[in-house]
DNA sequence: CTGAAAGCGCTAACAA
DNA sequence: TTGTTAGCGCTTTCAG
């Protein structure tokens, strides 16, 4: 057992131990210049013996000023982004009380141009960014312009990874798809068929890379079904049921649908308007107001998730850990890939 | 847009809005006597014209003394337990830069009067006690002599729901049975045939409320299995092999199979040997060391899991921050029943 | 019941 | 390159 009685070291005892002052011993914790080799050592000596670990509360008082971290969204209705924006609200809440302060704009995200102007006006002010990025150069360009004046930015959700960015919160889109296919074939248990796919649109990267994930394993896996190439839904209900219909008028034997991105009320509606729904194993991405319950009535079977909530905070406190110079867990900010069922609901 | 240039409203700017001391202030958001209504009626609406909030880390930093959290956990092997552990040790290290101090105790956790003797002992030295609980009279009591004493008591992974603690870390057992055997159930895709269940033991509340959600379902979902009564394993590879053993013998038909708690690899080897691996689908909890590699090599179709770093550091949360007094999300800090499959491991 | 004042441990000017 | 010192915003005696 540990002795408890003693107070912690602080860095005034580092310094006392180091035979200099707080000063060069905060110059050497925080890694600043001005500080010679031999004063450094000294201190990371004393440090060792002390065992002595730095006070963030006290550190984050002395800073004085709080950080400054703005969210970029994408316009429009989109339910998942939607949910997004009110996880980054009540983080927001929460922050504020660390001194961290949030801001949200938003923009086209579709728009490479449009989202680099938002990024590169977010940089007046922000110290830090994260936001939901796109695979373009515009983009690109931006996000690395941010970089290089000492922002930190984060990629959320969906990813820019040719760009300086220094974080990127989120699942790995391939093995999302792998998933999504593992279940829906599985669930189907030996009977043969054909499977439909709809995407939002194989340009974004996030879902080119389901869709890729998901054709891997159907193939593997499941050589007995029969996948039939994506279909462009642009994550919009009427589109998607459109798509549908498309699908179930030129195939007989649908039994399996997969829908990467978002407006799967279409698909619902057009399956039990054709009589299929209780044929088709159908399996979709984000549990949302929408989906949720679907997921309970038995019209979604199983439906792929990342936590919204989870990301935005992880993002938040990827960046402040970042700006703290502070080391932040891994393990603890992984984004999962959720399989829900109707029994495992949140 | 919201102003960003002033600094925020401290407490003392409370106080000069309210026409009282920094100490009313304190004494009325705390809720601290010795103050007269009136003051604090003037201090909360002052609060309420300023927006103020409060500033954790001054307030972390001024209270000096950290806090102290002893955790409770099982001796023995179960390699459940050894994650939680290993979780705890690092959550420490990051907790420990927050000045909060978490020493962990050990203790036979089956045993109702040692693992009260063991809060009792835990009570003397910390502020708060975590512990992976029992549902047995001498431990409710035991936990309500911590509460009465002014103690933060959370249970954890297992709960004691009759006693007094203040806060329960983990998964809703009965909606984990639920999904295993919807999991199970659909996997088996319309096969007929029967369904065997392994548990640690009944007597563990975990292990009996999965059980019955198990059966719940499969009688709702899957009236074509038939599903053999539970036979208890102690969480040990030895009995489980041997109860997989007997029930492979009296079944010839056995195509699924639930392990309720630990000891997978017993029901693994056994069923290799008598080359019904491939048939069985066979869906078990915690992804571990040891059950990981068996879920990529399929020996083991779905882990129903809980993440152990997860509740850990969640329990600390939820225990620092009733001590602080300050609220926390529920959302942020509610456990959830995760499905893994070969292609979504983390 | 209320207020004054001395810190908590660290950072950031400013001097030396 | 190093040290001195005045805070950061809140809590906590201790007087009044």
């Amino acid at each position: 057992m540990p002795d408890r009685s003693r107070r912690l070291p602080t860095l005034q005892d580092v310094a006392r131990e180091a035979g200099v002052s707080p000063a060069t011993v905060d110059r050497a914790i925080n890694g600043r210049s001005g500080i010679s080799a031999r004063a450094r050592a000294k201190v990371e000596a004393a440090m060792q013996r002390l065992d002595y670990r730095p006070n963030v509360h006290a550190s984050r008082l002395a800073r004085a000023k709080g950080w400054r971290i703005c969210l970029v969204l994408p316009t429009g209705t989109n339910p998942f982004m939607t949910r997004l924006e009110q996880e980054a609200r009540a983080a927001a809440d929460h922050f504020a009380s660390e001194r961290v302060q949030i801001d949200i704009a938003k923009t086209d995200v579709f728009s490479g141009p449009d989202l680099a102007a938002a990024l590169e006006s977010a940089a007046g002010t922000a110290d830090a960014v994260a936001a939901v990025a796109l695979d373009h150069p515009a983009v690109n360009e931006a996000i690395n312009a941010l970089v290089r004046r000492g922002k930190q930015v984060a990629t959320l959700v969906s990813d820019a990874p040719r760009s300086l960015r220094q974080h990127y919160v989120g699942i790995d889109n391939v093995a999302a798809g792998r998933t999504a296919a593992a279940i829906l074939g599985r669930f189907l248990g030996g009977r043969e068929g054909t499977v439909g796919v709809i995407a939002g649109s194989l340009l974004l990267r996030d879902h080119a890379e389901r869709q890729l994930g998901f054709q891997q394993v159907m193939q593997d896996e499941f050589p007995h079904l029969s996948v039939l190439p994506a279909r462009e839904g642009m994550d919009d209900r009427h589109r998607v049921a459109e798509k549908t219909r498309e699908i179930l008028k030129t195939t007989d034997d649908l039994i399996g649908l997969y829908n990467v991105g978002a407006g799967n009320e279409g698909a619902i509606t057009v399956m039990t308007n054709f009589g299929v729904a209780d044929r088709v194993v159908f399996v979709a991405h984000e549990l949302t107001d929408a989906s949720r319950p679907a997921v309970i009535d038995g019209s979604i079977d199983a439906i792929i998730n990342q936590d919204a909530g989870h990301e935005v905070r992880s993002a938040f406190r990827r960046l402040v850990a970042a700006l703290d110079g502070v080391p932040i867990s891994d393990a603890q900010e992984r984004i999962r890939i959720d399989i829900y069922l109707r029994h495992n609901l949140p």
